[in-house]
DNA sequence: CGCGTAATTGAAAAGTATCAACACTGGTGG
DNA sequence: CCACCAGTGTTGATACTTTTCAATTACGCG
């Protein structure tokens, strides 16, 4: 549920400390509002530590949560490669500490590590195999199933991620995810 | 909402007349399942000619579609980068006509030439920026506003899909989707 | 013409959202 | 130390949306 992407952490942190590129480390408190949606930016970041999540927010004023960017995680990437301007909004769960890449710099690396060029790669492959069964299973499956399989995934989610974050990114209301809660209880099925 | 991508379609149509690398081109009937769910496969396609269907079938026996493949959009490509299963299955709605790479030769082209590098890197990340707002939409709007967007987006798709797809695509059932037909046409919102 | 597939429609059942009230918590200032 | 406040979580009652099921009709094709 909290994804990462161990590898590409590890590559960048080795990259950071050759000092050759101008990869920076920032540092963001919890609820800090990293990307907007609809904005144009110059940088991708990737997360060293910490949990953020990724969400859009509709005309009606929902949130529709992505998926919640655990350590390895990059974003604000598509955009170097679109051009267009961000889809979703970036903001920090717990205190964040991220690496910092102007586009110029990704693009090069982009351009002349192949090692990187790869991993890169590998994680948009990745953002699109997790988000295609996600949707598909959550849209398809009674409210119970889902928690039930937020429960396997992340065991103690309820201890990180608010309530209201959780019923977003399920995609239901904070009052259905509170019903299917008590009926798992009562069915002995959580805990 | 039929997806196209006439950049990499002509790139690929370049390199496969130079016969350089085993880029064969094939033919499917409609309602052919090129790619079945689950699978391992050692083929990337990329179309030349036709449309195709790319969904998901869960555990229900229902199908969700991801997207309605047009001209220039590959398939297969992600099981190159994460060496794991197919997690949907393609089957063609037209006539089909495909470009097909063995594994081997994408990722050599991809290691090797820069442009077809770029171009698949951007064909991921167009996947990613397609598939996130859709499903947020699709969630937060009523099915009216659903089917009214689609109808500008791609105005005489009832000749083309049928009406099982169709729903399949928002996400609904086939008497959903007609309840919504019906209710815009007595607006005098469609047509 | 007859067959199978796709499309249409109604009625009942199931699933979710909405709204509104209330409890709990931690932090702030009087 | 208490009162207050904002944010978060809990719960019930009701209204609404969507699915399910089943029955009928329309259409394309050998």
């Amino acid at each position: 549920m909290i994804r990462t992407n161990s590898e590409l952490l590890s590559y960048v942190s080795q990259i950071q400390r050759l000092g050759k590129w101008g990869i920076v480390e920032e540092e963001f408190g919890p609820k800090n509002k990293i990307i907007e949606q609809d904005q144009r930016y110059s940088q991708v970041h990737l997360i060293k530590e910490g949990i953020a999540k990724c969400y859009i927010s509709d005309d009606n004023g929902r949130e529709f949560i992505q998926e919640f960017l655990g350590a390895g995680m990059e974003f604000g990437e598509l955009e170097v490669f679109t051009g267009r301007l961000s889809i979703c909004a970036v903001e920090s769960i717990t205190h964040l500490t991220v690496f910092s890449f102007s586009y110029a710099d990704f693009r090069a690396l982009v351009k002349t590590d192949a090692r990187f060029n790869h991993l890169v790669m590998k994680a948009l492959a990745d953002k699109i195999r997790y988000k295609a069964p996600r949707h598909s299973y959550q849209h398809s499956h009674p409210i119970e199933d889902n928690v039930l399989r937020l429960q396997e995934l992340f065991p103690d989610f309820a201890r990180v991620i608010s309530k209201k974050d959780i019923a977003n990114y399920i995609g239901i209301t904070v009052r259905s995810l509170n019903r299917a809660l008590k009926q798992l209880e009562g069915a002995g099925k959580l805990k």
